[in-house]
DNA sequence: CTGAAAGCGCTTACAG
DNA sequence: CTGAAAGCGCTTACAG
């Protein structure tokens, strides 16, 4: 910055206004500043300025999850690289955070609270996480993935209509003619889970019947298999099951094909997230599909609406069924 | 840092001492300034500290592939947080940066360049990569995931051994006692695709008859269905496919099935990765197993052993074969 | 073992 | 519009 200075013949703070917007600079000096920059090659020293503006741009992707559930959100990807690609036209960059187990819980809520980045991207989080605890007593700026379960009025979130979402796909398989709709529902712990299970609630109540109704342990394949079996346990007679999750459903589909069940003959089955899974089973499902790549984008908006002193309300996406064969 | 020092009756340099390591301190002044921190809640400036050491404890993790193929490689997940976790453990940080087009590839390729990072983990690269050729001229340590195409020898890599793989599967898939071992090969400018297609041919040459052989154009469920399709036209008498990865091995079902074949019995076929996907078709599928976690682990162990001026030798992993229902 | 001092590269009132 | 100066919070020779 010294050479820039000499170089175009200002001080250095002429050089810092033209690096912070050329507010109260001349054309010239400007264009002298712009010239010099270009000759000597001269970046910015992100570690020296945020030394004194107390601005990192770096904002804490956190992913909130045992490590055994690593499939949980099959879209994690797509959403890490949505919320990346959205921050970087910002001119801010994601860090990504892995908080699997007490230890890295700890280290990482330390982190972050003690201003080594601008905001946090809560994603992922189960009802009763102390991180989520921690993380509203602090006043950092957290922007959460999913309506949040607990301390809900503290938190702006970005999340999919998943209660709809619900709606829809049992009152599509209703609408199939089918009687006896069931459901594999998600853990009851994370705001999907509910929600969805709420949504089926909705079109079926008062006449939803708890026979028909079973809960997979976390979004496994293995887990929803389990499930389905008890449920035709249960409910012999059922004729159609709304799968929580794609996942859910591929467990379904081979506990259906193990009780000589066709589907969608015998029983139509639906699923939710239009993941890559949904392709890849036979028959392809018919699922609920989730904006994931603008659940991203919106992440970032909302939390820069916060960092930004804005009042940014919290957002929920549309979603629409997508029919395949399985349903 | 100065409120310690005040509080623990020494100065700031000694302060800093025990931040970093504690040598040359008493530990009469140790205890103190420990006592003293833990009074204060003092937490370091890691920008100020950057700022004199030159070192930035953070790591890129650069996603260097076209939008549209978002599911290339579906262990992207599970690398990213492998990785993440082991910078943690070393008080380094992830930041992931997606390098999608031209614009992205500039602002990350001079962003990294600028001493913003101490490091750099690059994933999924194709043959002439532009970041590639920038990156191999920098200064910049940098460890590619996968076996390098361009500039191979500049490069220091941590790969699963996809060569062997092909090999394993299609021993296999003769041992099974298939005549016509056919292959849907992954793209080949990428190494994976290169070498498991290589790995195919070291088994099978000077047999290897062309009519089995077909390339998908990328990794995914569609292209798998269409390069199957193609290779049931060429070899309407293959009896075993080894498709290159379980994506496309989803794709080739489909065809397969659309064609009337049955698998196993009419036509044996095996995947590549042992992702979610091989447990969700019908059958489940034989496939490759690789490493991701550990993968995701020696990239950063190979990295630091270059920032810290040690030789670190590249790393191939080995892969081995997982037997399910579909060959 | 310890302190005083210089310096890392920037930004931002302040005075003009 | 511009420059001189202070200061952000640390580390690290240097001298003792």
């Amino acid at each position: 910055m010294e050479d820039v200075a000499r170089i175009a013949g200002v001080s250095r703070g002429t050089v810092s206004r033209v690096l912070n917007g050329g507010h109260d600079v001349s054309e010239a000096a400007e264009a002298a500043v712009r010239d010099a920059m270009l000759a000597t090659g001269y970046v910015v020293n992100h570690y020296a300025r945020s030394l004194v503006t107390r601005r990192t741009n770096a904002v804490a992707f956190i992913l909130s999850e045992p490590h055994e559930r690593l499939f949980e959100d099959p879209n994690f990807a797509t959403l890490a690289r949505a919320a990346a690609q959205e921050l970087a036209t910002r001119g801010a960059t994601l860090m990504l955070m892995v908080a699997g187990d007490r230890d890295e819980r700890n280290r990482i809520s330390s982190y972050v609270r003690s201003g080594h980045v601008d905001g946090v991207l809560l994603v992922s989080t189960h009802r009763g996480d102390p991180l989520v605890a921690e993380l509203a007593g602090a006043t950092l700026p957290v922007v959460v993935c999913g309506k949040p379960l607990d301390h809900a009025s503290e938190f702006r979130f970005v999340a999919a209509d998943d209660r709809e979402g619900g709606r829809q796909m049992t009152r599509f398989l209703l609408d199939l003619g089918r009687r006896k709709v069931g459901i594999v529902s998600g853990p009851l712990d994370t705001s999907g889970g509910a929600d969805r299970l709420q949504g089926y609630l909705d079109v079926l109540a008062p006449d939803a019947d708890d026979s028909l109704i079973t809960h997979a342990t976390h979004y496994g394949i293995a887990a929803g298999e389990a499930a389905m079996t008890r449920l035709l346990a249960q409910a012999p007679d059922v004729d159609a099951v709304f799968a929580a999750s794609d996942l859910l459903a591929a467990g379904a589909l081979a506990a259906l094909r193990a009780a000589g069940r066709r589907v969608p003959r015998d029983v139509a089955l639906g699923g939710f997230d239009n993941s890559v899974i949904a392709q890849s089973t036979d028959p392809p499902l018919t699922t609920v599909h989730q904006p994931v790549d603008q659940v991203g984008r919106e992440l970032v908006r909302v939390l820069f609406g916060l960092i930004d002193g804005r009042e940014p309300a919290s957002v929920t996406l549309p979603v629409d069924l997508v029919r395949r064969a399985s349903a």
